[in-house]
Order: structure tokens, then sequence, then C-alpha cells
DNA sequence: CGCTTTTCTTGATTCAGATCAATGATGCAC
DNA sequence: GTGCATCATTGATCTGAATCAAGAAAAGCG
């Protein structure tokens, strides 16, 4: 890694808070990979040999059974962290969903460069902490919501973690984003089928909620009724 | 608290490692607590005020919908760790699911000891991965499985976890043993209503793979024909 | 630019599990 | 023990989402 102190993530990534010449070793293990929508950068039930930082794009973490369903765990996004450290094997994959740039180490050498810094380590931390909290968050859609609620949570979800992601100064860009997803991986994050997400969508949509100029294109017209629907049955 | 080199799960807790100057500091911040059935020691929504180890009995964490649908996001044992330590608000409750013995600390206290314990947050970030694994191995049950396939994971989930904590000696405890969830609570932990668990657990009964003796004792048969139900289609 | 491929939408039908409705156990208090 | 409350089972019916089945709209490509 060239310099870790111009990496655009350099303040949100857990490598935040790190002395210049800890963040300077920390460059030394890694290295920038581009990968391509669609590739996969950790499989599920594999030796767990690589973790990353996201610098850009967006990526799912998903399961899939021995008949091939699948269930999408977790979106990250940049400056989130993936693979499993201390761990021989990862129980999970992880998949490009759009063009992506991550920085990459090998799990050996992070687990013991983290090993070694405590600050390091309880920024893992908090951001684990953190995914456990989303991943309940979406035991609970999952257990107990409707399509129509799976859906309006979906997207304000998404509203609010791209957001996070922008500069603050542009509110409408909140309400006017572009899915990462196509139709049967929101099905698989959402555990209904992409028939169904269609017609749901084609719903908000007629309601006058939200619009869909195209596939991935999504604005929000009424964040409060969305919210409703979300939460209420 | 008295004596902490004494507790019984001293080997297995997240304070297990510190040293003996360090595990009596901690043991100073902490005091013992009994819970009964039904009591809830964490309220979703209000602000984290304390977070302990189990000592003994079966807790679990929960959220739920303004409308009162809830969700088991998670089931903890003896020697697991409990509470949302590093941030102002707790997402989920914890209530006992049997009379149980805690390990309590406030969290701002434990939040200071652990930032200068490394070793501490170290078997703190091991701990809540592998919850995290858990917790996306149970999306993938919510989101994908079907409901004969659910209650086959649950009570191989339930013997194993509850496996871990007995003596490994009488390999005929991990076939045998007690919920110490009710059929509402089973429900409420893998997405179905209450009639559904009760006919697959009778399902699963005439067809002689477990023997249920009373409400509350299981008795697996045929562990690899479950095994498979859990699994496939 | 057509032509193919992929993705999405819409409609008809089915089905797993929810809901509604009793009935049967179990446990506890007195 | 008797009575009462809680919890679990079983049956009948209903329904939301899955499945099956075409089309329509985009996207990719020679």
């Amino acid at each position: 890694m060239k310099d870790c102190s111009q990496c655009v993530v350099r303040n949100r990534a857990i490598c935040a808070g790190l002395l210049p010449d800890e963040l300077s070793a920390l460059g030394q293990l890694g290295r920038k990979q581009m990968v391509g929508r669609g590739q996969t950068v950790v499989w599920e039930g594999e030796e767990s040999l690589i973790v990353a930082n996201v610098i850009a794009g967006v990526l799912k973490v998903s399961m899939s059974m021995a008949d091939g369903r699948e269930q999408i765990v977790g979106v990250v996004f940049p400056s989130d962290f993936i693979g499993r450290p201390f761990g021989k094997d990862s129980p999970y994959s992880v998949t490009a969903l759009t063009d992506a740039e991550l920085c990459v180490f090998t799990r050996s050498a992070f687990d013991g460069f983290s090993r070694e810094h405590p600050e390091l380590e309880h920024k893992l931390l908090r951001r684990t902490l953190e995914e456990l909290d989303r991943a309940r968050e979406w035991m609970l859609l999952l257990g107990k919501k409707s399509a129509g609620e799976r859906i309006a949570t979906l997207l304000l979800e998404m509203s609010t973690r791209l957001g996070e992601q922008g500069c603050h100064a542009d509110i409408n860009s909140l309400n006017q984003f572009d899915l990462p997803l196509d139709r049967q991986q929101i099905g698989d994050l959402l555990g209904l089928t992409i028939e169904t997400v269609s017609r749901q969508l084609t719903k908000l949509k007629s309601q006058g909620l939200i619009a869909l100029p195209d596939r991935k294109h999504v604005i929000i017209h009424d964040r409060s009724r969305l919210t409703q629907l979300a939460m209420a049955a």
C-alpha cells in the first residue's frame, strides 16, 4: 500500500485513530485490489485467508444451503470491514455487487497486527457490535415482518446506509439513490421471491410513496408513510 | 464480588486469561445477582446501564415491534456475555428463561475497564464475532428454511449448546436435554406460530426421530436423520 | 441497428403455514 | 384430593406469499 494517510476511507475505517507510524506499518501489510461486479473474494466454508477494508463499492455477505437456497446476511459499504478474523474457516461468502476497491490483508498478518494494537481491535469490536445489532434487526424482519413491511424497511435502510457515504449537505440524496441489488438479490436479502419483490415495489409506486425511473434508481416521495409501513401491521 | 478465582465459569467466560490482579480488580466492579424466570434485566430501547456474564441459567435476547410481535434474536448460556457495551441504548431486551445467576457490571465501569485491558477486549471481540456468526446462521434459517427444517435445526442447536455446558464424558447427555423454552418461545425464535411448532414436534415424534416424555424434555433417537432434515428440502 | 439474452412485471393457481376454534394435559393453590 | 389457570395439542379453514406461466422491457452484442 502506498500511502494510507491519503485513503478516502481514512477517517471512517477501523484504521482511523492509529498513530502515523502504526498506520504505515499496517499499510505495509495491505494491498489494494480491484474486484469486478459478481466476483467473489471470500468463499463460504473455505479457509479464511483474507480480510479487507472496503474503499469503494458495495458487496454482499451470503450463506447458502446444499440445494442452492441462498440468504444474503449482510451488505457492506465503503469503510466497512469484511472477512472473518480469528477463525479458521469463513462461514460465509463475500461477493461484489458493484465494481469495488478493497484494501486486503492476509488474515494471519491482520490477526497478528490486531493483537498488538488494542486501538485497532477496539474499533473492530465496535464495528462488530454494530454489525450484530444490524443482523438482529434483520432477524426481526425475517421472522416477523410482512412482505410490504420488508420492502419498506429495505428502502429506508438503503437510503440511510448509502446516505452515510456521500456528503451530508445534500438532503435530497437521502431520498434518491441507486439500489446496488437486482430483484433476485433483494429477494435473497428479504427472504422473499423475485415476484413478490416486484409486486410490492409496484404497489408502493402506484400508491405514490416512491418512484422507480429505472431498474436501479429509487426516489422516495413520502418518507414518513414509508417509515410507518416499515413498522406497523 | 468475593472471589472470581472460584467462579464456575472462570475458565470459559471473557474474564478467562486475565492476570490474578486484573481479575481481582474486575471482581471489585462486579456483583452477583440472582434473577428469577421471566425477569427482564435489560430493556429494549432503554439506556444500556449494565452488562453481565452469565454464571448459571439461560436467558433470551429479544426485539419487538410496536404492535407486540416479538422475535427472539439470541439465547444465552452460562459463560456467555450479555448487554451492549460501547453504546448508549440497548437495541434489545434480555430476559431470564430459567432462574439465573449473573455477574453484573455497570456498563460505564465495564467499558472503562475493557479499554484498559486489551486481553479482555480481545476475548469480547472473539465472542461477538461468534455471536454474529450464529445470528447470520439464524438469518438463513428465518429467510429460507421450512418449518420442519427449522425445528430440526433448533433441536440440534440446543443439543450442542447445552452439551457445551456439562461435562463431555457423557455422550448421552447430548441426545437428552430439557428445552429452556416453552412452545410460544420456540415459535418466537423460529419465526413460527405455536401451533406449527407443536405440529412439527408431533410429526418428528411420530416418525420416531425424537421422543418427548414431557413438555420440556427432548430425547433425540436418530441424530443423523435429524441432521439431514435440518439441511435438506 | 436488429437480434439474443437477461431481467422484470403481471396474471393464474397452489400450498405451507397462519388463524380460528375446541379440547386435552399439566401444574399449582387451597 | 378439587378447582382453576396455564400450556399444549389437534382439527377446520383461510390467506399471503410461493409457484407456475406468459409477456414486456432493458441490456448486451455482433
